[in-house]
DNA sequence: AAAGACACCTGTCCGC
DNA sequence: TGCGGACAGGTGTCTT
C-alpha cells in the first residue's frame, strides 16, 4: 500500500505523538510479519523515544535502548488511540506511552516488518543498500542517467526498484510517467537525457504533491489520525478505466513485472 | 550483474 | 447466495 507520501504522512502524524515518549508496554498480538517481530523488542520496554525519521519507505524509530525499523508492506498503517480504545481486527502490535497514549500497527495482509537493532538503523542490511531519496538533490538527471546506461530493463520497472531510487511504488511510477509522457515499456538505457530530466523533476513533484495532500487512500491506507488521504483525487492514470485527462483516449492497462501498469499510449512515447 | 518469477497474506470484487 | 479466480499500495530471495 503505502509508498513515499504515505510513509512520510505517518512520519508526521507519530512525531508530535510519540517524540521524548517512555514505552510503557509492548503487546505483540501477531507476531508473525513478514519476518517474525524479534522478541528482542521487550528490550524496549521503558525506553525513550529520542527521534523518529523515514528512509525509503521505511520508519526508524530510535531510543535510548536501541532502535525500531518499521516497514507498512502493503496493507500496514498506523494509529494513535487513547490506551484503552479497543483493538482492531488486524492490529498486530500496541505500544503503550507513558503519557496515556497508544500506537498501534495494523496490517491485514502482514507483509510489513518490525525489525530491532541495537546499531544504526542506517547501517541495517535493509537499508545500507538502499538508492537515493528521490526529494533530495541526490536523485538529478546525472544520476539517473548514470542508473539507466546500459540497462535495457523498462523504465517503469528501473524506477520502482528500490536500490536506484526508494519509495517510488506502483501508483507514483503510473502517475510520473504520465506527466514525463514516457512510455513505461521503453528500455531505461535508451531514454535521452532531456527526456529523463523530465522524469527526474516528474518524480519529485508527484511524490510532494502527494505529501501535502495526506498520500493516496485506494482501500487501507489511512493517516494517524484515521483520516484518509486526497491524492487519490489528483491521479491522472492509476486504477483510470476511462479516458486520458489529456487526450481523453482510453487509459490502457498492461502487466509489467506482475504488476498493473496504468499508461496513455497516445501521450506517452 | 541483470532480469524475471515467486513467495509471503487477507480482503474485495466480479462473473457464473 | 455461493464459489472460484483475479487483483491489490512491497520487496527479499531464488532461478535463469
Amino acid at each position: 500500500m503505502p509508498e513515499l507520501p504515505e510513509v512520510e504522512t505517518t512520519l508526521r502524524g507519530l512525531v508530535p505523538h510519540l517524540s521524548d515518549q517512555t514505552i510503557s508496554r509492548i503487546e505483540i498480538r501477531q507476531p508473525r510479519l513478514r519476518w517474525p517481530v524479534p522478541a528482542q523488542i521487550q528490550r524496549l520496554q521503558h525506553a525513550t523515544i529520542e527521534s523518529l525519521s523515514r528512509r525509503g519507505k521505511y520508519l526508524l524509530m530510535y531510543t535510548d535502548q536501541g532502535h525500531m525499523i518499521w516497514h507498512l508492506g502493503m496493507s500496514g498503517s498506523m494509529r494513535i488511540l487513547a490506551l484503552d480504545a479497543a483493538s482492531s481486527k488486524h492490529e498486530h502490535i500496541k505500544m503503550s506511552f507513558d503519557n496515556g497514549i497508544s500506537l498501534r500497527y495494523i496490517d491485514p495482509r502482514r507483509f510489513g516488518a518490525l525489525l530491532f537493532v541495537d546499531t544504526d538503523p542506517l547501517l541495517h542490511k535493509l537499508i545500507v543498500s538502499l538508492g537515493p531519496e528521490p526529494l533530495s538533490d541526490n536523485f538529478d538527471t546525472d544520476y539517473l542517467q548514470s542508473r539507466c546506461m546500459k540497462r535495457s530493463t523498462a523504465i517503469k520497472n528501473l524506477i520502482m526498484d528500490s536500490h536506484v531510487v526508494v519509495g517510488v511504488g506502483n501508483i507514483y511510477a503510473c502517475e510520473s510517467l504520465f506527466l514525463s509522457r514516457i512510455n513505461p515499456k521503453t528500455p531505461a538505457g535508451r531514454i535521452s537525457r532531456l527526456r529523463l530530466d523530465r522524469l527526474v523533476n516528474a518524480i519529485k513533484q508527484v511524490l510532494q504533491c502527494a505529501i501535502a495532500q495526506g498520500g493516496t487512500t485506494l482501500q487501507d491506507f489511512t493517516r494517524t489520525d484515521g483520516q484518509p488521504g486526497y491524492f487519490s483525487q489528483s491521479l491522472n492514470v492509476y486504477g483510470n478505466k476511462g479516458a486520458c485527462p489529456r487526450c481523453a483516449q482510453a487509459v490502457k492497462r498492461i502487466t509489467q513485472g506482475q504488476r498493473s501498469t496504468f499508461y496513455c499510449s497516445h501521450c506517452q512515447h
